[in-house]
DNA sequence: TTACAATGTCACTGACTGGTGATATATTTG
DNA sequence: CAAATATATCACCAGTCAGTGACATTGTAA
């Protein structure tokens, strides 16, 4: 390969026009890019630098370095599902709320397995997260527990409207469920199969989404007996 | 730090013992003992050959490269909880057998649960293989299917021969809690919160077992009626 | 003993990494 | 226009990596 320091080439690299938050952006950008590309582990100063077409000095110089600029890229928002994502629309909302407290578990679960399968960077960042922690995969820790602490707030506002007092742990339950979900979707993506179960079929992840609404409803038409 | 290609002391290491079989081990306790204290992304041809004290010329000569090394590695054994470890000796086993569903279930998660979290090196491969496909965890995925499906298959036929026919799916319901069981065991080595409940807390896990647990049991007690 | 094979060490290469000081170019200001 | 400043590139450093051919040591068998 080059020697991605030295220029090879006769001809300099010819000086680009000079606009510093053009810059940043295209840094932010191939950031971006590698991680979605390559991974997480292919991410570095010169990796992202040869990306942008760009001198990796300037990473230092704008960013203060790799975390920095990660952190700069964390902010740039769309890694996590939100609220409306999950729950819909104000009406939407309302209406949801109205429903029995395993259905709302149930429309949520499923809405956030789809959410979470259909995003790859969000996906590169959580099996990062399970290797080290930088930057990157602490800022948007943050915005994960936040949000999912007020989803499980508002389905837990709701359910003491109608009364139900279940004996079940929601926050436990709700922990269980994304954690399963998680890893799921984790591992689908580099091996196909897990207990037995094809994790690249579509009609078995419904299978799986199925059988976590079923433990949810009977737990709940349990408590209420 | 050192060049470690270069025998910078003037001093030649002293040529050592000559023996084939010993020197093979050296390297693959050195892999075992990389994994354990930095992490497999820190696992290389010339981290492993340091840490064994033995020329990385060897790696090659005996194993044919990394790959070969892990393969070797993985064949050691113990990176899985075995059938006994999780239904116990022989006369338990069938003692186990003789009870109801849910409760074979919630022995057997909390089981695995410990096993897993009592395991550092394994936690180190389940992260890893989040994140690429390697000899090593590809042979390990193999071993840990065999024993999954085994013990799926134990609790099956005993269900089958209780006569019990619950509607609920037992291979997804056991990928589900596995799946959960692994994803909070890897979190908890690098973050402590997640959803709000403090993994590094043996109450909290406690808390989250018997959750799961109490799914199981309405999930089975709602088949039965 | 000598000859030979098995085992182990050494020294090097080419490619890559993160990091930095000096320099060139473009844009703005006077 | 010229000078000053902001912006971007270059060239190099020391360190690490995987991989390889040449050499040294040890053990063994003739």
């Amino acid at each position: 390969m080059n020697d991605s320091n030295k220029n090879t080439s006769g001809e300099p690299k010819q000086s680009r026009q000079k606009n510093k938050s053009e810059t940043k952006l295209r840094l932010i950008n191939a950031l971006g890019e590698i991680l979605a590309e390559k991974g997480f582990a292919n991410v570095g100063i010169n990796a992202i630098a040869r990306q942008a077409g760009v001198d990796k000095v300037l990473i230092y110089r704008y960013f203060d370095g790799l975390d920095g600029l990660m952190l700069a890229y964390a902010k740039e928002g769309g890694f996590w599902p939100s609220l409306e994502e999950l729950l819909g629309s104000q009406e939407q909302q309302a209406a949801l709320l109205q429903l029995s407290l395993d259905q709302q578990f149930n429309i949520v679960i499923e809405r956030y397995a789809h959410a979470i399968c259909s995003r790859p960077l969000t996906l590169e960042i959580l099996a990062w997260e399970m290797i080290e922690r930088n930057s990157l995969t602490i800022t948007l820790e943050e915005v994960r527990e936040s949000t999912g602490l007020a989803l499980l707030e508002m389905l837990n506002d709701s359910r003491l409207a109608q009364g139900s007092q279940s004996p079940i742990d929601f926050q436990h339950v709700s922990a269980i469920f994304s954690a399963a979900i998680h890893y799921l979707a984790l591992r689908a993506r580099k091996i196909k199969y897990f207990n037995g179960i094809d994790l690249s079929s579509d009609d078995e992840w419904q299978g799986l989404i199925k059988t976590m609404q079923a433990l949810v409803s009977s737990a709940v038409q349990a408590a209420n007996n």
